[in-house]
DNA sequence: TATGAATGAGTCTTCATTCAT
DNA sequence: TATGAATGAAGACTCATTCAT
């Protein structure tokens, strides 16, 4: 699960691939930007790990700083949408629903592609303020909003006890949060640190008995 | 020549030099670095916020990356320690304690000077692998290390239910962790976006009732 | 591999392609090169405006210098010859052959192809010596020499007071090389700004009355 | 007369100049972007000929563009202001002026710093209109202006007979440009190849003489 | 013939670092 | 100690040129 720069060999070494280029190389921007940041990534290392030469970059993208906006925006996409809709249809208790959306949340931060999203955003949020804005609304914002509107349902179901959605969705994402952060700054240093599986369950069994209405089983 | 002054030697590399360094250079630099990242920030302009020009930097650090880790371990440095000590002592209930102990850490992180320090080790810790693991080792496992233990020793009397220390240490610090990056990450494009009291408030409301044991009133 | 056409291999470096050579691309290239200059001119400019693309222009030309350099051959070519003979067949007197020689003279340099030569010439003599050269010898001391031999049977007729003729020569041509030029050179900024029509009348004017033997009319 | 990169060598080698720097850059930057145009300088040549490296020039200069046109600016500077002082004092015969003015402009321009100059506006002036119009406000219309003026005050004295001032004076100045230009473009080629003093006598001459009076010794 | 994706050498430009003062 | 002029290595970006199709 090491991110060690070795060039994708992608099936055949030579022919053309006009579209898949710009996949390619937003992909290993990616991994780069992620591992050394904006300013310390090198167009050259990003077009060595995509296979290409500096130059071909620059066919598809205006200059480092597009690679990097372009990144931002496509790897997010498309998924978001069709998790927003799914969640609408649902009827059972909120409970449930709660956990499946996070559950739902962990997965999407949790692939190889997207999880290095959040670390670049904090890392530069100072930098690309432009960056930060979008996420927060596109991504934060959407996501914190199906959060909450479950609680809410959930209160009113009478599931859980009265407490600030906003707030709370906050509370319930930041462990997952944490979880991707701290996977990505260490995992270099320590392989095993963190079993996402078990720290999901108690956080869920935990978050469940705390939102719990007064003198209710959970 | 012959009667120039010898450049001062620091005792290579990693040793304090308490006396003579201005502090002010490791202010400067911290918030250039939370700024702009370790690779964006420009040395003139960590002399211009402390004041002093390039050259003077030098005189003190033997490079950029020097006055990065120095950074890294002056800043945490004495009150950590402090702090430690002080839980050690506490006799009361541990659900007092657990509360007081994250605010202590919230406080600590929340410290304006110190408050950049998660988002540099996040986004450097690709650059800086032996960073991460410093503020692993010095800071994080201390810190966590003193939560555990006092939800230990809440199980042991009785005052949480059984969970895995480990695991709800990090449950219990994580909204103060997003906390933070929150408010560095965003503080520039919506001023107001977080009450911390309120958060926390809520954070320990939630967590106390999902830590009771079965059957009790939290 | 065996069964690729061989790329057209030209009868190296500086001999003529009649038949093929697409006059466009060195029409096109004219213009850009006018421009821009020759360091400055893209071979996607040339392409772009000859409404073919980069790689075909290697079909035709070896490189960019190669561009360069037929062109400043082939536009001047054919014209100049004919010019040449027309002014040695002239019988009539000198003064009207004089006119009419820089008549000549002033069409040939405001065609619109030709007019951006000069510039051409005066900015990458620096560059391609050999441009100099080459233009030195086939173009102006060919044309300066069709002038000064007028001159000089001008004076044999004792229609002109005995002057130097190469030196006049010059005289008589510079105007209009300052006009081409000029208007080259500040057609984008004033579009009016020089009636040549009338500024070659004046000049004739002057030029004959400054030529006059003395006491006699003009 | 040729001009090689070769380093200036300044009195010492190691003293800090502050002051004398930037002039000697503009120095080292109007030869190479004679040379060369614009496009074809390379900022290591400018920075070798002015003795220092290309990071100094960026001490002093925005970046190449900045160069070129301080050049363009601080070149010209000084001395046409006081040219033009100096003529409008004079009070003798208009002929005598108009020589003296037409000297002025020669020397001016055949200044070895100047002479460059011409070359470099028609070659950049498609890559820098604003070059080109500053150019032609500042320096050629304001020395046109002279030339016509005493034109005019010639005609109203009766010194010269009845032509277009403006015209006259393009045509005045032609000879004068070209030959700077010619001076320029084939110094190189032939070294000889024009005597300005021997051109100059001859252009005043012809100029005269087509100037005169009806009827008038000139 | 013609295309245009890909290459990589060549330049501008930045900035950490040095050093004479 | 402190300065800031100067350096030069490093990296973004351009564009002439190649070559598989």
């Amino acid at each position: 699960m090491s991110h060690v720069a070795e060039p994708v060999k992608h099936a055949r070494s030579w022919t053309r691939r006009k579209q898949a280029r710009p996949g390619e190389i937003l992909e290993a921007a990616l991994s780069v930007f992620a591992e050394k940041g904006f300013a310390a990534a090198r167009m050259e290392d990003i077009a060595a790990r995509a296979g290409v030469t500096k130059g071909t970059i620059y066919l598809y993208f205006q200059n480092k700083e597009d690679v990097f906006k372009s990144l931002a925006r496509e790897i997010v996409g498309n998924r978001l949408a069709s998790a927003t809709k799914q969640m609408h249809d649902y009827t059972g208790p909120a409970r449930e629903l709660l956990i499946r959306l996070l559950q739902t949340i962990d997965n999407f931060l949790s692939d190889r592609e997207r999880a290095m999203l959040p670390k670049i955003i904090i890392a530069e949020s100072g930098n690309f303020p432009e960056l930060a804005r979008f996420w927060r609304a596109e991504v934060i914002d959407k996501a914190l909003a199906m959060v909450s509107g479950t609680i809410k349902r959930g209160i009113e179901r009478g599931e859980f006890r009265p407490v600030d959605p906003e707030y709370t969705a906050k509370l319930c994402v930041a462990p997952i949060m944490l979880g991707v952060i701290w996977r990505n700054t260490f995992s270099a240093i320590d392989p095993v640190s963190l079993d996402n599986e078990k720290f999901l369950a108690m956080h869920f069994d935990i978050l469940l008995k705390g939102l719990a209405p007064e003198g209710k089983k959970p």
